[in-house]
Formats: structure tokens, C-alpha cells, sequence
DNA sequence: CGGTGGACCTGCTGGC
DNA sequence: TGCCAGCAGGTCCACC
């Protein structure tokens, strides 16, 4: 579900409705997501705990707990993170249910399961086996063209699998690697070895401009993606090329094409894109 | 080492 | 109506 966008929407929601409230009992009704939940873990280390912070790496929430714990999520393709009034009723697919005091709770459902959530400390998180490997945030000063240029060199990989890869660059998923070789006027299968300074140069503007753009309108609904308080994104309206195969592309015209890479679609204008 | 394909899950849609 | 194939916003690991 969730790309950079989408996360840093989520983070936004959480930090108002969470920062001071303290943990006051979890419930786990399903421990086995993308990995099993360390359920005694999170029964006898949080309960008590107050959340100081809540911070986003790549596509992970760090919910920082006083003094020196960090709840970590991350959403998978279905995840979602609800915090409101707590309700009798489970529904199906809320897997962790954390309790917030007597008049909130925060809800982790998930399809699909391929979320995950884990404990660790704030001197450890570093160090995390998820988090050293990680590549800069496309937002940050680290990502540049030269950085893409640099990382490029030698290999034979397609660009959207290079865009999607999070060694490389973290945040960028199925949607926005297709929309940002759109706007930087690249096929997806261009071997990134091959790329010059010039292509690096737009299709980093692009990647910037288009997450922004996303992030300014509150991220995509495609079918079920919500924040925090059950808000849904609005730049579906606002998506060139992904999910339009044979549609007309909005500036040449020509029919938007679909094809497959590792497994997941991409979407390019034939004539836009070269 | 780099790169691909499949695995992990459930749910929805469209064709027959 | 039922059944089945294909598809879905992510990540990881076994295998060439």
C-alpha cells in the first residue's frame, strides 16, 4: 500500500493524536505477520511507557517510548495504521490493538500480513539488520545526481528496478518509480549503467518533484490506503501514467504502455519516455 | 558479486 | 451462480 508519501501522511496523523499518551496494555489477536511478533516483548517492555516522538525511515514508523525503546511498523502492501476512540468490536484483520489510557487506542490491521512491527532500542535501532542497508531519503540533501551516477556505475539493471531498490533509495515504490521516469522522460528499462549525468540530473528532479507532489496531497488511494485519522490521499487524481495502460497520455497523446519487471508492472508513455 | 523469480498472504475483478 | 486466473501500494531469500 504505502510509499514514502503515504508513511510520512501516516507519521504526520500519529505524532498529533500519540506524542505524551502512555502505553497501557497491548492485545496481540494474530502474532504472525511478515514476521512473528515478539508478543512477550511487547506485554512487559511498553506497557507504561510514554511516547516522546514519532519519526519516519524510509518506509518504516519509529515510535519512539520514554526512555529509550523504539516501537517499530512497517505497513507492508495493506497495513494500516487507525488511532481513535476504543470500540468493542475486532474487526477482522486488526492484528495488534496497543491501548492508549481510557479514551484511545491504536489499531494495526493488515490483509495481507506483510506488515511487520518490533521492538528495539533507540542505540540499537542503527544497527538494526532492517536499518543499516537502507539507502538515503530521496527528500534529503544526500540524494543527488552524482550519488545516482556513482551508485549506477558498472551495474546492468534496469532504472525502475534501480529506483524501486532501497539499498539504493528508500520511500520509492511501484507508483512513484513509474511516475518519476514519466516526468524525467525515461523508459523503465533503461540499464542504468548506461545513464549519463544528464539523465541522473532529471530523473533526481523528478523523483523529488513528484514525491512532494504527493505528499502534498496527503499520498494515493488506489483502493484502501487511509491515514492515521481515515483520511484517503487524493493523488490518484493527479497519476500520469501508472494504472493507465491504454489510456492517452496527457501530453503527447500517444497510448500508455504496461509491461512487467521483477514481477510488478510499470507504466511509460512510448513516446514521452526514451 | 549482481540480478531474477518466487515466496509470503488475502481479497477483488473479470472471463468463462 | 461458481470457479479460476490474474492482479494488487513490499520485502526477502534461494538460486543462477
Amino acid at each position: 500500500m504505502p510509499e514514502l508519501p503515504e508513511v510520512e501522511t501516516i507519521r504526520r496523523g500519529l505524532a498529533v493524536q500519540l506524542i505524551g499518551r502512555s502505553i497501557t496494555e497491548v492485545r496481540v489477536r494474530q502474532a504472525q505477520l511478515r514476521h512473528l511478533v515478539d508478543v512477550t516483548a511487547l506485554q512487559t517492555q511498553v506497557v507504561g511507557l510514554t511516547i516522546t516522538a514519532v519519526e519516519r525511515r524510509a518506509k518504516y514508523l519509529l515510535m519512539h517510548l520514554r526512555p529509550d525503546r523504539v516501537l517499530v511498523w512497517h505497513l507492508g502492501m495493506t497495513g494500516r495504521l487507525w488511532v481513535g476512540p476504543p470500540t468493542e468490536h475486532d474487526a477482522k484483520h486488526d492484528h495488534l490493538i496497543v491501548h492508549l489510557g481510557p479514551d484511545l487506542e491504536m489499531r494495526f490491521h493488515d490483509p495481507r500480513r506483510f506488515g511487520m512491527c518490533f521492538l528495539t532500542t533507540r542505540a540499537a535501532l542503527p544497527h538494526h539488520p532492517r536499518m543499516q542497508h537502507l539507502g538515503p531519503e530521496p527528500l534529503s540533501s544526500a540524494f543527488t545526481s552524482s550519488y545516482l551516477l556513482e551508485r549506477a556505475r558498472g551495474l546492468r539493471k534496469p532504472v525502475k528496478n534501480f529506483l524501486m531498490d532501497a539499498t539504493v533509495v528508500v520511500g520509492i515504490g511501484n507508483i512513484y518509480a513509474s511516475e518519476s521516469l514519466f516526468l524525467a522522460g525515461l523508459r523503465p528499462t533503461r540499464e542504468v549503467g548506461r545513464l549519463r549525468y544528464g539523465h541522473w540530473e532529471r530523473l533526481c528532479t523528478a523523483v523529488k518533484q513528484v514525491l512532494q507532489a504527493a505528499l502534498d496531497n496527503h499520498g494515493t488511494t488506489l483502493s484502501d490506503y487511509v491515514d492515521s485519522t481515515g483520511r484517503q490521499g487524493e493523488f490518484q487524481n493527479h497519476l500520469l501514467v501508472y494504472g493507465r495502460e491504454g489510456e492517452l497520455c496527457q501530453r503527447d497523446g500517444r497510448r500508455i504502455k504496461r509491461l512487467v519487471q521483477a514481477g510488478r508492472s510499470s507504466f511509460y508513455c512510448p513516446g514521452c519516455q526514451r
